[in-house]
DNA sequence: GGGCCGCTTGACCGACCGGTCGGCGCGCTC
DNA sequence: GAGCGCGCCGACCGGTCGGTCAAGCGGCCC
């Protein structure tokens, strides 16, 4: 059983990174099954032997693009250091991760909404975590006198929506480099919540 | 001939409006034609007596995105005054336009990708113009020593991006009302291009 | 070497959808 | 009131897709 299921594992991975790549190029609906398994040189049936349906392909993408999200954020979180450190370091990390993953992000907030109600319980906790998460760490910044924001919770989206964007104009010949992007939003994201210039 | 035009312009205006909800909750390979029709308590044909193909309308509402993004922008540079009271107002206004037309915003920004390449001349001309609009504005608040900035095209899609957003999250029986929210969005604008605080 | 087990396969099914067409009914004209 | 023309309708077509199944093949054990 065991080595059945590492067999499983090993496959979804395969699945997860096809699927992922089609579905960004051609769209969920645009995507056959058929497709899929011709980009991984297998069948169908090979596919519904690790996944039962189409849809737990799409929310599998969708749950590995929010983990990665809420790990960037934990992440900077458990950095020792001020909050202006942590936010900055919150930004560079999940730039970096929707630059990454571009591909992934693009599918999930383009999907996201027509996920049935049913399957959606996960995702919508996680998208909870980060958004209660992000707005946590503003709100201690705030409290220390590092930041200065009104409203929390929408600074928190704006901030989010500022770099996931990113997945919509991000080009890997581009002008600028991942790092280089990491920094600028890095920048934008400690001026929004009005952090000093210069100050770590 | 101009009255069947004219016919033809008012249910293209209802074609629009229905269509654009039904992308909006189903996404645009989820609705039929079919569903279209009977939202408008019509049969198919009738929708293709006014449009050719599905796809023309998704290309309208695009068109109408756009279009109404520029407005926008366009609007606000033509007021008198500093750079910043221009672009505090373009982020009003822009913000308006994503919240009264959540639907419409949310079906271009999602399916966008998805229009085969042959028809999306128009659109990334629109698409060019605002970037390059907006990109302009900030390039000459910095000129005039309002702003600071060090890339203007990444501030700019770090804007647009962070106001475009607001059709993700935005409910109309959220918390923040539309006026608060594109108040909110103006302070966050002026603050990532680094005006200062309380100008005008 | 033979028989058995499990995985892969290709064919298949029912449903759905974009787009079209011939006929029918309504209203306008004379 | 009769004839005509325009526009609407329902039915239909070809194609596609998600998902399934019985048969075949290869490898492993005895």
């Amino acid at each position: 059983m065991t080595i059945s299921d590492e067999i499983k594992t090993v496959r979804k991975e395969l699945i997860l990174e096809h699927a992922e790549r089609l579905f960004y190029e051609r769209g969920y609906r645009g995507t056959s099954m058929e497709a899929v398994a011709d980009a991984l040189s297998v069948t169908k049936p090979v596919l519904y032997a690790v996944y039962d349906r189409k849809l737990d392909i799409l929310i599998d993408i969708s749950l590995r693009v929010l983990n990665r999200s809420i790990d960037a954020l934990r992440q900077a979180r458990r950095i020792d250091g001020s909050r202006t450190h942590q936010l900055r370091e919150f930004a560079r990390r999940f730039t970096d991760a929707v630059i990454r993953h571009q591909a992934g992000s693009a599918v999930f907030f383009r999907e996201e909404a027509f996920i049935p109600p049913e399957a959606t319980l996960e995702i919508n906790h996680l998208k909870g975590c980060f958004d209660a998460e992000l707005a946590e760490l503003i709100e201690a910044g705030v409290a220390s006198g590092e930041f200065s924001v009104d409203d929390v919770r929408s600074a928190s989206l704006a901030i989010g929506g500022m770099i996931s964007w990113i997945y919509i104009w991000y080009r890997p010949d581009g002008r600028l480099s991942p790092e280089a992007i990491g920094d600028l939003m890095a920048t934008y994201t400690l001026r929004l919540v009005g952090a000093p210039a210069g100050s770590s």
